[in-house]
RNA sequence: GGCGAGGUAGCUCAGUUGGUUAGAGCGUCGGAUUCAUAACCCGGAGGUCACGGGUUCAACUCCCGUCCUCGCUACCA
């Protein structure tokens, strides 16, 4: 957009409702959008900053399931831990709605019944299986059955998870539904798709008109453009009882695709917020709109829901997509499943009134180009020597002086030298500097052009020296600490939208309001017989201890997440057992299969024979490590190839609930050929 | 394996369209100072810009190749 936009839309990704938040959200995508739509507000913009809870998907449905409670119960539960945690953070939506209520309902259901009309959906009806005990169909992952190629008894629906063949469900020998073990049904069901293939010169056409996105960004979308086959039909809809209900007749059982209703969500929270105004905000093209994600969720946004757009018609697309990279902790990925992570209402509980500090600290870390690292170590040096330091230990300096000198009334000034000038001037200039870096999305540039002009101040105080001269040089004093407050004030000005408590505590102290981003520019915002108070000291120092039993915690977490251990299969007879013919082997060598990553090329003496047999196991062992090393086999597997290499049976491995594979070994002096039952 | 993004001081990162001694913050060492939460301020040390070729008067910056990290994807238990 060359033009200056009239109104600005700021979307946050929206969280899903199975979780909590935590510090790679946030890093990744709520800091960031919050600092930009505070400024634009402070900037006297026209902004709406709209974000809620993504409440549909299977997923939820068997969380539910799975604590034998309702999806509605999950939701409620997640939406409201995730809310309250946004508020105290200071994340400062318009809006923070729900794709479970009824104004998204029927947005999402209009926006799919204009396309349904216009004949852009593509109606298929296809037999799909149905869980008669359950009463529903079932998603093609939750069907498993017996692969009819390599015969592995628990491939499930949509693919053979044993020789990798794709497959569709009916493919199934023997399915059973993975919801109540029963045996499915065949039964005609109708879906309807969106072809995307005839957009893809459009879409390409406007991803190449925003060459200044991120590299990440603009790469990911190119790349999946680029790649072989199209853009493929996507099914908008499912068999499931939890969603939004598809709006047409005959369509009983059938809720639109959680990826199809999920983005929808940013506009119906916009309609719940705005009513009949919502348009401005989503189909003007003097409007600015700007989507915060993380990087998993490059491709949806910038192609697929601009798609959805573009079919429905009357919509402006998204103007920059400012994706941000992973953030890790202590050096490991963030892992929710193996709770990995510092949740935030976990940190609201353990740093109450610290709030800002953790902005802060997320703010100067973010992945904004790659991939970057928590560490508690760094949070607590952040703290201490940039907020507490720098920052805090500044403003406590002036304040204090002010206090003991002037009675907290600040000075007159007379004629400032030509240097105070100077310092001024800086003031005078921060504003656009710093709006330079936020209008690019560089934030962390952006929070050490104000951490400098709190350095500039310390330099200050540090070669005028008021508190010698004041015994000397009163008249010189009072310009010094005049002079100081001024910078003083300036912080507390444009520190707002990046740490909007601490701000407004200093604004307090000084007697100031929030100024618009453009009236920051001056010199002078405390005339002189200003009352300012003192403040107390804006941060507190953290210790060793509270850091200590931080990372303990974190330790803590991860060894007492109780293993999950998967349902028992459906019982069996002795004589399926007996089909199985498991041999006691020895790995005689090993090598990498070529262009694969997970596979190990085996040789393998069974005793009687010695067999090739390619195992996906490399990314555990290294083949060099494993000549001699007894195994057990499932040697009657009927042969087949992987990466064109032959594999005749499979070693068995167990699998701990980290992933970790270790083999199941006979004791060495087993021979090789021994049968094992 | 394919595609994408990265690999710059001990750590976290900047380096704009190729142009003289490659920058910042933190950490470290030394100095100065005491108004301030032993904080601030000044100074020093520290980099063959992943590696190898090439283009150019000149490359961290462009081209080719190799290695490593992350993501998507393929291959699996």
């Amino acid at each position: 957009m060359s033009t200056k936009p009239s109104r600005y839309t700021v979307t946050a990704a929206l969280p899903y409702a199975n979780g909590p938040v935590h510090i790679g959200h946030l890093a990744g995508c709520f800091i960031p959008s919050d600092i930009y739509a505070r400024y634009l507000r402070k900037k006297g913009e026209d902004v709406l900053f709209v974000c809620g809870t993504d409440e549909h998907g299977a997923a939820i449905n068997m969380k539910a399931q799975a604590e034998g409670t309702s999806p509605r119960e999950i939701v409620d539960r997640y939406h409201g831990i995730i809310k309250d945690s946004f508020d105290k953070i200071g994340v400062s939506f318009d809006i923070f709605s729900r794709t479970s209520n009824k104004t998204h309902h029927e947005t999402a259901q209009a926006f799919f019944k204009e396309l349904y009309d216009k004949g852009s959906l593509e109606e298929k009806v296809t037999e799909q299986y149905f869980d008669p005990e359950a009463q529903q169909f079932i998603a093609d992952r939750y069907i498993i059955g017996e692969c009819p190629n390599c015969h592995y008894e628990e491939a499930y629906g949509d693919q053979c998870e044993n020789c990798g063949r794709s497959l569709s469900p009916t493919d199934l020998i023997n399915p059973k539904s993975k919801l109540s073990g029963s045996t499915p049904v065949l039964k005609e069901t109708k879906h309807w798709f969106l072809p995307l293939d005839h957009l893809s010169g459009k879409i390409k056409s406007y991803i190449e008109s925003h060459k200044d996105w991120k590299p990440n960004v603009y790469g990911q979308c190119m790349s999946w453009l680029d790649a072989g086959d199209g853009l493929q039909a996507r099914s908008m809809t499912r068999d499931l009882d939890w969603g939004v209900p598809v709006p047409l007749p005959d369509a009983e059982g059938k809720v639109l695709y959680v990826w199809f209703d999920a983005p929808i969500g940013y506009i119906s929270a916009t309609k719940e917020l705005l009513g009949d105004k919502w348009e401005d905000y989503w189909c003007k093209e003097d409007t600015k709109l700007v989507h915060f994600i993380g990087k998993d969720n490059i491709v949806f946004h910038c192609i697929i829901f601009p798609a959805m757009l573009m079919e429905h018609g009357g919509f402006h697309l998204a103007d920059d997509v400012p994706a941000n990279e992973f953030l890790n902790l202590e050096g490991k990925k963030i892992s929710t499943s193996r709770n990995w992570a510092v949740w935030l209402h976990e940190y609201l509980e353990d740093f109450q009134g610290q709030e800002d500090v953790l902005r802060y600290v997320l703010t100067a870390t973010a992945p904004e180009s790659k991939d970057n690292d928590f560490t508690w170590k760094d949070f607590q040096t952040r703290n201490n020597s940039e907020l507490v330091a720098i920052l805090g230990n500044f403003i406590n300096r002036v304040l204090v002086l002010v206090q003991k000198y002037y009675e907290g009334k600040l000075p007159e000034y007379g004629v400032l030298p030509s240097s105070d000038l100077e310092i001024l001037g800086a003031l005078k200039t921060a504003p656009a500097d710093i709006a330079q870096s936020l209008e690019k999305y560089r934030f962390r540039e952006a929070l050490g052009k104000l951490m400098a002009l709190a350095r500039l101040g310390n330099k200050y105080l540090a070669d005028e020296e008021p508190w010698k001269k004041v015994k000397t040089d009163p008249e010189r004093t009072a310009q010094i600490l005049f002079v100081a407050s001024q910078i003083s004030a300036q912080l507390a000005q444009l520190m707002e939208p990046f740490m909007p408590f601490t701000a407004e505590k200093l604004r307090n102290a000084l007697g100031l309001k929030s100024l618009p981003w453009a009236e920051c520019a001056k010199e002078i915002f405390l005339a002189s017989g200003s009352e300012i108070q003192t403040a107390g000291h804006l941060f507190q120092k953290i210790e060793d201890v509270v850091i200590e039993a931080q990372i303990q915690k974190l330790e803590d977490s991860k060894t007492d997440t109780s293993p999950k251990y998967e349902a028992l299969k459906e019982e069996i007879q002795f004589e399926d057992f007996s089909k199985l013919d498991l041999r006691v082997g020895e790995i005689i060598k090993a090598e990498k299969v070529k262009k694969a990553d997970k596979l190990l090329h085996l040789e393998v003496d069974l005793g009687f024979e010695k067999r090739s047999i390619v195992s996906g196991i490399a990314e555990h062992f290294k083949p060099e490590e494993l000549a001699g090393t007894k195994v057990t086999v499932v040697a009657n597997l009927a042969p087949r190839k992987l990466r064109g290499v032959l594999s005749a049976g499979m070693i068995l491995m167990a699998e701990d609930s980290n992933g970790k594979l270790s083999f199941t070994s006979p004791p060495a002096d087993m021979p090789n050929g021994s049968i094992v039952r």
